[in-house]
DNA sequence: CGGAAGATTGAAGAAACTCAATTTGTGTGG
DNA sequence: CCACACAAATTGAGTTTCTTCAATCTTCCG
């Protein structure tokens, strides 16, 4: 044998990957991750624009997000559009189209990104035999549920102002928790993109943005957005309002 | 052996439940019936207003609901509410405990209610020998993310007239599914917590309810409410508007 | 039957939306 | 590299929708 495959390649399996405290790894040992290897399909790119899945496809496999953004959004009968999330490094997608065996949501690429391709029924076969990547798994699965209700109390509780607010510091928490630079964020998404996850009107985020910029809390240059003051923008979260 | 154990009481199982192409069981042959019936503690009684779970509680079990009717909602750290989900009978509460070994929602049954326990390790345990359970219990994890993404949509997309008609469909939708009569709804819950649950105040639901009965697509009677006109009310929610 | 909680309705106000104009940013070809 | 064209973002003014506050009315229990 030769130059080392591309799928032992040590640079691109779960055991050297980055990712591997916030993914699909975590909590395995070597013979275990060993394993899960042998069944991921890494590093397929997903140029920005590209779909990775449609609503409609047959579900084959879950897709974790290797490097890049994604946007996911459903279509209601009525038409009617709905992103539902914008998965980042470490993060499953495509976790709706269990149930049914066919995707719900469509994903589409928001910058040229990489994924690892994980066929769901050999996930399945494999989590009988690993029972602490099968709860790795149900952790996964559940804190999905988790940030979905989450997103459910903004939707349903916050008024524009604290929208944005509190999907800037989700952005902030997530990129934290991956060791990323965590009070400068470039967002790869539209102020419409924005605007249709948090229920409001493209305009009505812009306002909200030069809102929380004119107070002092995040400072604007195009879509790179620094956040200047991350103790107040969270006190505006809890409380509501500046300096109750 | 004298009379039939609480345990071992036919009636109290998961073979002869008229929930079992709902709930876990989908699709077991009777050997593995009998071994996931081993592990549920049936029939825990929950009186209306009562809690089944809070916020914090060490997650030990999942809870199955087998009769009744229940509401969840969390709490945010600022002292929002979201009621995330009203779950009947079959639907599995306290999915979201998983990630992190504690309960995250807060969960309290609207009505006089019957829950089936399961104890969570050990379920993990089982589905490790039962792939046709593990899967089951996958597609109901992916179900509850569905359901979840499709409130979103409502709460993000829909104008007050039209959540109202959604959440009359889902319940009517949800309960044709279990068999029952699916066009005269009771409902449990107080105009306040459909509120919350649509991101609406208490008054604009009163205000939606009086609308559809005007419109002939529902009658009310107190918290009874007729569907009288089921494909008026879809179309409704499909068009955004009657007669399109 | 009586009281309290829940539901309905009305009127006035606030929040977000729509429509429209302007500015800024981005990518392409000269 | 600059100029241009197109897309995205910002800002303003007026309108709609939902909320708030308040006054009944109804239902449910004791």
């Amino acid at each position: 044998m030769g130059v080392a495959s591309f799928e032992t390649n040590l640079k691109n399996r779960c055991s050297s990957c980055s990712l591997r405290e916030i993914c699909l790894p975590l909590g395995l040992d070597a013979e275990e991750l060993d394993k899960l290897d042998r069944l991921v399909k890494r590093r397929r790119r997903v140029f920005a624009g590209q779909h990775l899945f449609r609503a409609g496809d047959s579900f084959q496999a879950l897709a974790a997000v290797r490097s890049g953004f994604f946007k996911i959004y459903e279509v209601s009968a009525g038409g009617l559009e709905q992103i539902t999330a914008f998965p980042m490094a470490g993060e499953l997608m495509g976790l709706d189209g269990i149930s049914s065996g066919a995707h719900i949501g469509n994903a589409i690429a928001l910058e040229d990104s990489e994924v690892c391709e994980i066929p769901f029924p050999r996930l399945e076969g494999l989590l009988s035999d690993l029972p602490r990547l099968q709860h790795q798994f149900h952790r996964l699965l559940s804190s999905a549920i988790a940030s979905d209700h989450n997103l459910m109390m903004v939707l349903g509780t916050m008024t524009a102002e604290l929208k944005v607010a509190a999907f800037l510091l989700n952005l902030s928490d997530r990129l934290h928790a991956r060791a990323e630079p965590a009070l400068v964020i470039h967002l790869p998404m539209s102020r419409e993109d924005i605007g249709n996850h948090l229920g409001l009107k493209l305009e009505t985020v812009s306002r909200m943005f030069s809102k929380l910029r004119d107070d002092g809390l995040i400072r604007t240059e195009g879509r790179k957005t620094e956040i200047c003051n991350y103790e107040a923008l969270k006190g505006l979260c809890v409380r509501g309002s500046l300096r109750a």
